[in-house]
DNA sequence: TTTACTTTCAAACAAGCGTTTGATATGTTG
DNA sequence: CAACATATCAAACGCTTGTTTGAAAGTAAA
């Protein structure tokens, strides 16, 4: 096994990597078929289960949290007030969903199983999704201050989540409903910046309500 | 045809539109099988086909709007202020997401293609979420006044749904995260309190901040 | 070059899907 | 009763799915 077959090896695992987030992305673990991807992939169809031993597995394989995680990291560094990291958390992570350019579709590949229990879903909870709701839980926590319940802080949680991923789950029923919508970097931007304010509003509220839930 | 055949052939009919209620809501469109829902009728699996013309016709027929319809006109009637009528609309409406107990089993099927287009997408959009939409475009603009901008009344409206709808969305994930979650009636009208109550707050904050977007 | 191993590929496999068929039972009508 | 229309059913059809197979091609070491 020399560089160059290593190589072409690993090419082609990269091929079919790349193209398994694409039709993942799209079409949802069921909808996706091995063929398309090895189609896409310039591959044979044997290929998936020779690379990755089933689709099961190049699913697994395909999935990368590692961009979910840096936007944490970047952003717990960014030692801004709170609330301009929730502005910058929202807009980094609508970026995410969103953007067409944007090099990950793993985000998408992940919104797209939320409610579809895949074999893979329990992976994608306990090493992006719980991280990312204990984060969110924490910054929220620094807004809101000691008086609001864990529960309502949750909720919260549950709030800024459910509008970001809004966008991008509904987002078949949004361009029917306003066919000209395009998610350009300009139109995203504002989305982030809506629900930022919105749920700060929201949270400072909260805040000053002071009860416990 | 007497009426004994009327009530065998329509049985037979009823039958398979409530198993094909369940399945749908349960397995959405695409993990839905025909035999799975004839089994859970006690019928062949022909009967679908028979009766139905195809998989698609019988998912067409088997879309009820009329309660999401009844939610909105009584919630119109209900002269109360704008705020009660958002309270009411919240409790109501996330009780036919949530509440399995609930009759309607039509909202859980609708929520689960919306990320999914299918064959009956145009129609749920036209006749069940367009109208719901305005609905509640309108409930917000009483609650923000003339000066927020349309563009943002909307983005409150998608604010609002979204929270809402990412209860039912996400339900295996939130499952995963708090494996001790029930959605009994408590529970469900405390979410529908919190959703309510932090949308208001950050509605009347953008009728404060009354910045044209 | 020969031998051993890895990777690719066309073809086929078994299982599941929605749908169709033709017979059979059932009830209605002349 | 006989003739007819309707509803049900087991069985099969055609197709797509993920996966497997065994041969062919390619590469590395002896």
């Amino acid at each position: 096994m020399t560089d160059q077959t290593i190589t072409a090896c690993e090419q082609t695992r990269a091929r079919l990597l790349e193209a398994a987030r694409e039709v993942f992305s799209q079409c949802g673990f069921q909808g996706a078929t091995v063929r398309e991807i090895c189609r896409r992939a310039d591959a044979n169809v044997a290929a998936v289960n020779y690379h990755f031993g089933s689709k099961d597995g190049l699913f697994a394989e395909a999935l990368n949290f590692a961009q979910l995680k840096a936007l944490q990291t970047e952003n717990a560094t960014a030692d801004k007030c709170p609330k301009n990291r929730l502005r910058l958390f929202v807009r980094d992570f609508m970026l995410m969903l969103l953007d067409e350019k944007s090099a990950s579709r793993q985000c998408r590949m992940m919104a797209r199983e939320l409610a579809d229990p895949t074999p893979a879903l329990d992976k994608i909870v306990t090493e992006a999704i719980a991280p990312l709701h204990e984060f969110l839980g924490h910054l929220i926590r620094e807004i809101v201050g000691d008086k609001v319940s864990e529960t309502e802080c949750r909720r919260g949680v549950y709030s800024l989540l459910g509008q970001c991923v809004f966008y991008r789950n509904s987002h078949p029923v949004l361009q029917r409903l306003t066919p000209d919508l395009r998610y350009d970097r300009e139109e995203i931007e504002a989305i982030a910046l809506h629900i930022a304010d919105f749920s700060l509003a929201a949270l400072l509220a909260q805040k000053q309500a002071d009860l416990p839930a």
